[in-house]
DNA sequence: TATACATATGAACAGATAATCATATGTGTA
DNA sequence: TACACATATGATTATCTGTTCATATGTATA
């Protein structure tokens, strides 16, 4: 036993042994439902349409056909697109007449696109 | 010309036609490379895999070896993810020995998962 | 109600991608 | 050098996903 531990000590060099920093991370890992779920957010920001609608939004509202024309998109396209930002909570919207105004639902989906550029513009 | 603008002016209610305002979003809107390099980073979030990985390296550093045996994956699953996550500048990484320990590369990445999580804990 | 405009949605197809398997490269040690 | 351990990588495959096309639903107005 001693003996192990002191031929991982060895190797390492740290103050634990490989198999007690494994376990240590693995208690401190959330759930993996819950990383699931972080993932298929961020697979949300993952697409480059996406992405330009959510900017779209950013400062103002915008029907689907704004939307469409500004980004030279099929209509059917962004329609599928805003389905899927809706489903995730990243926008929110209101109907006015025939037009529907989509928006983005707050300041966390700002943030994180803040984030992310930040990272991109280094 | 007027009567163009004052049709839109009832419809829309607002203060501007529905072209003027997708003309500002479009000069605000971001170089499509720059939204698309955006896009990029998040996809490579999106994915509940490399979102494990990341995770276990939220406070310690940790080699192949050892991720594969904490989230039960194979040794060469984890290395195509982790060569994906270098590429993207999101860890980096030290030679010790025949081991290669990886780590969170900057406080950007630890920003981004975190504010990701806010939006899922909700 | 008939028509036009705006948006939503289902099906199908093409392109992307993560896991696996086999194997190569890199490193330390007998 | 020969061997074992650790990691990296190329090719293949099954699955997932975004776009398109056709069509349906919803809304206002003549």
């Amino acid at each position: 036993m001693a003996e192990e531990y002191g031929a991982e000590e060895a190797r390492s060099g740290s103050g634990a042994a490989r198999e007690d920093i494994v376990e240590k991370v693995s208690r401190q890992q959330p759930d993996d439902e819950i990383l699931y779920d972080l993932a298929e957010l961020f697979k949300v920001f993952g697409d480059s349409t996406r992405i330009k609608i959510l900017y779209s939004m950013f400062e103002n509202e915008l029907c689907v056909n704004d939307i469409a024309k500004l980004l030279n998109l099929s209509q059917s396209s962004v329609s599928h697109q805003l389905r899927i930002l809706k489903t995730s909570k990243l926008v929110k919207f209101r109907r006015e007449g025939k037009s529907v105004y989509y928006s983005l639902d707050d300041e966390h989906v700002r943030a994180i696109i803040s984030m992310g550029m930040e990272h991109v513009e280094e």
